[in-house]
DNA sequence: AGACAACCGGGACGGCCGTCCCGTATATTC
DNA sequence: GAATATACGGGACGGCCGTCCCGGTTGTCT
């Protein structure tokens, strides 16, 4: 389809994606495209060039990190054996997925909807981080361990809630405690 | 301290407040001052010179509705008599909040945080929602309606992501499930 | 090594936003 | 009803952002 990319192309991309990474992650995503570059060390246009939008960039950067947390999700499926297990390994990947956004501004601006489209990223339909959670629900449902009428909408609007109260400040000991909320609240 | 305003700087301001209001509500913070002026049917000086800034303006909005929650959350605090009805008027509260976010997204921008710290506008100490609230979640604890360790930042979150619900469509009965699952969570 | 294509840098452009300012119009006061 | 302070309208300004483009440079292939 496409020729290769030339070395140094090749370099400032990855570059580029790297950095970009890190910022958003942890400013979100209001950082501008051109701090961006100049935090990579090159000019706005090479960033504009291999990602033509800023929506085009963070993409880039979600997709390689939905990767991942599919192979999580699909890992612990794979692993839920007894009964009891199921529901285990979806709480697993909630708490994950919360440590995740706490890590990551730009997720959570993201997941906020302020200006970008999950769904658009996911629509691509090679990483669909929502749809193997959705699985892990619906094992675990299946299973009697969480209450049948949940969606994984509703999952998404408590994490949502949870990284929310990630912003003022990391606290272990807050975070288990509304785990453990989220737990009790979607248990059969 | 300051002269009374003239008649029609009372009408613009009134008008103002009215229609920010609304299209806060419908539309969310990323409104422009413009469009605010321009619906009202006023210049844009005249929108700066009563509110020096976006945020004074969406102070002054707050600061009203804030007022009826307060008063509500009072009431309910007033109407509680026997030991069960205490965390009734906590969770009667939170559903009245999730109401309130679920048609206002000026308010659910400031909540997420973004741009806007409702901090800075309970401050000024007149209309304390949180403080009302927490209050509220004090005498359920007592009460043993809710579980002790949980503090209004949980609450807030867990807030956040019924009010996050809402954003893919109004549909009562998944507002009632969510608003279910928080109270069996937060149950002590 | 030379020639060509690919890529780089960063300035320039257009758009949007919040804020300020000033000539004009209008309410208030005597 | 005239004088005066007060408020209005909306154009102008400065800042920021995302995107495009072009003159110069550097990799690549023969």
């Amino acid at each position: 389809m496409s020729k290769p990319l030339r070395a140094d192309a090749q370099r400032n991309r990855a570059r580029v994606l790297e950095v970009a990474a890190e910022t958003f992650a942890a400013e979100g995503l209001s950082v501008s495209v051109h701090e961006i570059a100049r935090r990579a060390g090159v000019g706005t246009g090479t960033v504009s060039r291999h990602f033509p939008t800023k929506e085009a960039l963070f993409e880039a950067i979600l997709l390689s990190r939905m990767e991942q947390l599919v192979q999580r999700a699909e890992a612990l499926a794979e692993g839920t054996g007894q009964d009891r297990a199921y529901d285990e390994a979806f709480f697993a990947f909630f708490a994950l997925m919360v440590e995740e956004g706490a890590g990551n501004r730009g997720l959570v601006d993201a997941l906020a909807g302020a200006g970008f489209d999950f769904r658009s990223v996911e629509a691509e339909r090679r990483y669909d981080v929502m749809g193997a959670w959705r699985e892990l629900l619906r094992r675990a449902q299946q299973a009697g361990g969480i209450r049948a009428d949940v969606d994984i909408a509703d999952v998404k609007a408590l994490l949502t809630g949870c990284i929310d109260r990630e912003r003022s400040g990391v606290d272990p000991v807050a975070r288990a405690r509304l785990l453990a909320i989220v737990r009790e609240g979607l248990r059969a």
